[in-house]
DNA sequence: GTGCTAAATCAGGATAATCCCGATTTCACT
DNA sequence: AGTGAAATCGGGATTATCCTGATTTAGCAC
């Protein structure tokens, strides 16, 4: 008998593809496509796959909450994240909501096919480059605490972080706050550390992701 | 004898999905994928395809890029672009750029191999959403409105923006580009004087806003 | 209370990037 | 032939960055 799965991503052409490429596997077989998490959610409930391959990037109900909805309603079913995001956030939060694999979207299908046999055996799979994110994370940090800017970095941290990030220099981000641009130099590079990102650009896009600040 | 293509994106198993599909086609053949836009332009060159499949959203060299060189080296190699946006500036760049077609990721998998087949015989593709756009700017065309990226900037310095928004340290966009560093700071300047933008974290808000590059 | 750790503050100094002044060459358009 | 824009680079003064310190305060454990 073969594996049961539902995919889910809001583009067809990505569905259609890996449709495709899984339906050569002689023991997968794609049994329904959804378009968002609303209808992920409702096919997961009808049709009852054995796996279901999620996408998190989707309009309405994202990846992350229609897995949670998922997984709490029908614990056997197991859910593989794909996705274009490597960010530690989306990991964890994606495994939080019951995700049994995280795989990135510039995988081989190899992966793909490995990992829903994985999934099926019980088990849990993480592409390589996630897989030490996440031990990463275990090691540096108490298990349980999620990885955003508001529990890694310090308020100061993240107040000098959003000044940085809404194109101040570092001389007026330091006016502004009262303190040297010395200081302010020492928490930008603590903060670095802590994201390990190793420059401004790098540092913007994360504030921008975070929401402490906006493309404008 | 089939129609030899080249499939470029920067997700794998998206280039591996297309491949399948299009595999499945009796007068289509995938010949060549490519992962950045560079390695696009090369491949083209080597294995002189009949139509290159095209994502927009590539890391160093872009889809639009690519397309403008590709399409002034070989004049009948066709490219279709296949795009998560939906935004009219990227249709009437890729358009400039020389693409034959213009297609949404969220198309059927049939509207592809319809927009390879129209394209061969010369003609151009547009998905319907699309098409009606540029009718559209066609109708109400506002020149000089148009101060996007692609219109105020150079291709070059655009080149060079995007891979300083990719994280990029000026000396690395120097290597990759074999130019001095210099000319990769004189580059930086004017597009900052043009854009009246003084900083680094400016910039890289500015180029995610104009899809030059992504927030991961 | 004493010790420990983490946060916030700042400095010195070597290294590196930035910025404003050029300049040359090529190429298209007039 | 001439203008102008694009792309390429250099010198050199100015700044920022990065690494290694250090101090103070506050919370928490034992």
């Amino acid at each position: 008998m073969s594996i049961r799965t539902i995919i889910a991503d809001d583009h067809k052409i990505i569905r259609d593809g890996l449709t495709s490429l899984l339906d050569n596997e002689e023991d997968i077989e794609v049994v329904a496509q959804a378009a968002d998490g609303h209808s992920t959610v409702e096919l997961a409930r009808k049709m009852v796959p054995d796996v279901v391959i999620m996408d998190i990037g989707m309009p309405g109900l994202n990846g992350i909450e229609a897995t949670r909805q998922i997984t709490s309603e029908i614990s056997y079913i197991k859910v593989v994240a794909l996705s274009m995001h490597s960010d530690k956030k989306f990991v964890t939060e994606m495994l939080k909501a019951g995700a049994s694999g995280y795989l990135l979207k510039n995988c081989a299908f190899e992966e793909l096919a490995n990992a829903i046999h994985t999934v099926m055996e019980g088990k849990t799979y993480l592409s390589p480059s996630m897989a030490e994110l996440i031990v990463d994370n275990f090691v540096r940090k108490t298990p349980g605490q999620d990885d955003s800017a508001f529990s890694v970095l310090t308020n100061r941290e993240r107040e000098v972080l959003q000044l940085l990030a809404e194109s101040s220099t570092t001389k007026q981000a330091a006016r502004q706050l009262h303190i040297s641009t010395k200081t302010v130099e020492t928490h930008r590079l603590k903060i670095m550390k802590k994201l390990n990102l190793d420059n401004m650009v790098a540092l913007t896009k994360y504030a921008v992701r975070e929401g402490l600040t906006t493309l404008d």
